[in-house]
DNA sequence: TTGACATATTCCTATATGAGAATGTAATGT
DNA sequence: ACATTACATTCTCATATAGGAATATGTCAA
């Protein structure tokens, strides 16, 4: 068998970096493809198709509004995959940090109020 | 271009069931790879091949015994997933309830303990 | 050494991309 | 009606699977 289509559901939707763009960008609020093809940097046919990907999936909604169509974002479809990877949470909470440690990085961030923090995991040696 | 590889990220890699299936098998304790077979109910060198793919993204880890191979759920690879789908949150929360809705939902939610819980968001209409 | 067991890797193939180019379609203005 | 604007769709192609079958590698036991 090959791959599982991108539509096949919003995980393999949001596997492509560009659509995981689009998401964001259109989560703000409503924005014309135009608008979609200017702030990506991708050329238009390919907005459309990823666009096209989203929907299908019911990553987002769409509205015509005369010649324009209007996408928006449904975080409501992101939220399984959210659900999915939070199972996981308690078990990071415990990889790389001691109980005592951790509660002393959580008295630090209380106090600091967090500037500078990094935003995602740092890589690990291969 | 063609599709981005699936170990070109734990987004990708996570787009597979199996792996998906993996992780989360994994994630309870160390497995070797017969065990993996038997749980999952696929081949074993389709069990193989997947976890080749989640170790190359680090999203498990292995280590050797004799001639096994223990394999255990890497938490922290999964963290940077769930803190994206996690940019949403605000959004999901204001989609189907208002804000007087949700809070009588959250109510009933802390007396009735919670039973018979749905775990994914309902389909919605085509 | 030889054999058995546990995993990994290679080869094969049907299928599905994502981007680029070209074209189709629908709505608006004049 | 016609040109223009705003999107969507179709076609082509290089590339990457996922699974099945077969084979290779590595480790222990006798």
């Amino acid at each position: 068998m090959a791959r599982a289509a991108t539509t096949s559901d919003a995980f393999n939707a949001v596997a492509e970096p560009r659509r995981r763009q689009i998401l964001s960008y259109l989560v703000i609020g409503e924005r014309q493809v135009g608008e979609i093809v200017a702030a990506i940097g991708l050329d238009q046919p390919s907005v459309s198709k990823h666009l096209g990907v989203l929907r299908e999936v019911g990553l987002v909604h769409v509205r015509r509004n005369g010649r324009h169509r209007l996408y928006r974002t449904n975080a409501a479809a992101i939220r399984p995959l959210h659900e999915w990877t939070g199972t996981f949470e308690r078990y990071w909470q415990h990889t790389l940090l001691g109980v005592k440690q951790r509660a002393e990085a959580q008295m630090q961030k209380n106090s600091q109020s967090n500037r500078n923090a990094p935003r995602n995991t740092p890589k690990e040696k291969p």
